[in-house]
DNA sequence: ATACATTTGTACGCCTGCGTACATTTATAT
DNA sequence: ATATAAATGTACGCAGGCGTACAAATGTAT
C-alpha cells in the first residue's frame, strides 16, 4: 500500500435528517438567490441533513441518488486511483451544489465527494430535482453557472498540481477551505491533507512545519488553526487569487 | 525567461473565411447531431473558416467574440502564467465547441485556446449564438453536456499532472491527440509539447526518446508519427482510458 | 552555395518529493 | 491507570525533473 493508513471515511449512505435544526437561515447561496416562486416549490421536497466529518456523499461510478445544497461545511471532489491515492480536483462550500452531473443528464459520479468539517445541507432526491428543474429556470441557471465556476477551478488546480510545490499548495488549500468554513480552526489531520494534495503524509508534515514557523498557522493533532492569513497568502501560490479573481469577474459579467 | 524560446503563436484575431471549402460534410459532432430544424436556423449564421497551426482563438481575460465548432484539427485549452509557463488543462477536437463560458452567461475566457494541426471550424458570433440558443434547445443541451465532459477531462488531467511522470503524460497526450486528428503524423515540436505538458523542452526530448526506443512513435524535426498505438497505450498512464471510459459511460447514460 | 533560424541532443549540479520505515507523542477506551 | 489506537516527527537512499547552457543537426531564405 502506498499510503500510511487507509482513509477512515464514513460510507454510510444517507446523512440523517434533522428537521429540528432546519428552521431559520438558509446557508446555501444558490438556494438563497432563488425567487420565492421557485424556493417555495423546492423546499417542501428537500430534507435538512447534518453532514459528518469525512462522510462520503458520492463514489466514482456510483449512481447519484441525492443532490446536496451545502449550507455549511465543505465538500471535496476527489479522483481515486487503483493504488489508493487520491487527489482533490475541486472544493466547494455553501456556494455550491453536490451532484452536478445529473443536471446535464448523466447518472453516475466520476468523482468521490467527501465532506470536510461538520456541516449541514439540503438534500434532494435526484428524481425530484429533475422534475422540479423545468419549473425552476433560475435554479437551473444557477446550477449551470456553478458548474462552470467549478470547472474553472479544476483547470486552475490542474495547473497548480503541475507547477507548485507542496508548501504552496497546502497554503492554497488552507485558504480555500478557510473561506468556506466559519471558524479559524479546521479539523484536519495531515493524513487527510495528504490525500487532498495527492502527496505523502510526510511531505505534509514538512510543509505544515514551514507554514507554522512562518507564523501562518498553528496545528496540533487533528486541527489546524489559521493565525495569520496574510502570511498564509504570501506562502501560497497565485492559484488561490487566480481562482478568486476569475470567479468575481465572471459573477460581475453574468450581472 | 523560464522557457527556451518564446512561443510562436499566431495572434491574428479572426481566421479567414473560406466559403468554397464549406460545401459537403460537416465534421463537428454537435452540429451533426442537431435536428434539421435547428441546424437550418444555425448554418446561415455561421462562417466556415480554416484554422492554422498554433492559432490563438481566445486569450485569458479577453472578451469572447466568436465561438467555434471544430470540424477537424484540435484545440488546446491552456492556463497561462506570469513567467510564460503554460499547462494544458483541456483538449478537444470535432466533438467539441470552443467558447463555452458564454453559454453560461459569462463574457470572458479564463484560458488560452490554441489550435493544433490545421483544421476547419464553423465560427459563430457570440451575439448571434445567444440569440439562437432559446430556439435551439437540442444545441443548448449538447453544449452543456460537452461542458461537463470537458470538466471531467480537466479533473482527470489535474490528477494526472500530480501523479504521473513526463513520459506517461506525453504518451497520454499523443493518444488523446491521435484520436482527434485524422492521420498518424502529428505536426509537433518538442517545444510545443513542453508547453502542453508544462515541462521543460529537454524533458520532452527525454520522454520522446523513451517512446521512440519502445517502438511506439517516430519523430523528426517538427513531426511525431504514431507507429504503434498499443505500445503507446502501454507507456501511457491510465488517465487516457479513464477519460475515455467515463465519456462513453456518460454518453450511454444520457441516451 | 551560403548564411541564418529553428529544432533537437546532451550535459551538469541541484532540489523536491517519493517510498519506506520506525520512533515519539497524544488522545481514547477499558 | 493502563493498554491501545491514532497522529505526528524524522530519517535514509533514490529518482525525476528543474534551470541552464551549449553543441549538433536540419530546414529555409537569399
Amino acid at each position: 500500500m502506498a499510503r500510511d493508513t487507509a482513509p477512515r471515511l464514513l460510507r454510510q449512505f444517507k446523512p440523517s435528517p434533522d428537521i429540528a435544526a432546519s428552521d431559520g437561515k438558509v446557508g446555501n447561496l444558490i438556494l438563497r438567490s432563488l425567487p420565492r416562486k421557485e424556493s417555495s416549490l423546492l423546499f417542501p421536497e428537500m430534507e435538512f441533513v447534518r453532514l459528518m466529518l469525512h462522510q462520503v456523499l458520492h463514489e466514482p461510478g456510483e449512481v447519484i441518488r441525492s443532490g446536496y445544497f451545502l449550507n455549511s461545511g465543505l465538500g471535496s471532489l476527489l479522483t481515486t486511483h487503483p493504488d489508493g491515492k487520491t487527489v482533490e480536483v475541486g472544493l466547494t462550500g455553501n456556494e455550491g451544489f453536490i451532484g452536478l452531473p445529473v443536471i446535464f443528464g448523466f447518472k453516475t459520479s466520476a468523482l468521490r465527494v467527501v465532506t470536510q468539517g461538520d456541516g449541514t445541507a439540503y438534500r434532494v432526491e435526484i428524481g425530484t430535482l429533475l422534475r422540479m428543474l423545468p419549473r425552476c429556470p433560475e435554479l437551473e441557471r444557477q446550477l449551470q453557472r456553478f458548474s462552470m465556476l467549478l470547472g474553472m477551478q479544476s483547470t486552475q488546480l490542474a495547473a497548480c498540481n503541475r507547477l507548485h510545490d507542496v508548501t504552496e499548495r497546502l497554503a492554497r488549500w488552507l485558504l480555500m477551505s478557510h473561506d468556506r468554513i466559519g471558524g479559524t480552526v479546521l479539523p484536519l489531520t495531515q493524513e487527510f491533507l495528504a490525500q487532498m494534495l495527492g502527496s505523502r503524509r510526510a511531505s505534509v508534515t514538512g510543509a505544515a512545519g514551514i507554514l507554522q514557523r512562518a507564523g501562518a498557522i498553528e496545528y496540533s493533532r487533528g486541527s489546524v488553526g489559521i493565525v495569520n492569513r496574510e502570511k498564509l497568502e504570501e506562502s501560497s501560490c497565485d492559484c488561490y487569487v487566480a481562482i478568486e479573481r476569475q470567479k468575481k469577474r465572471w459573477l460581475v459579467e453574468a450581472n
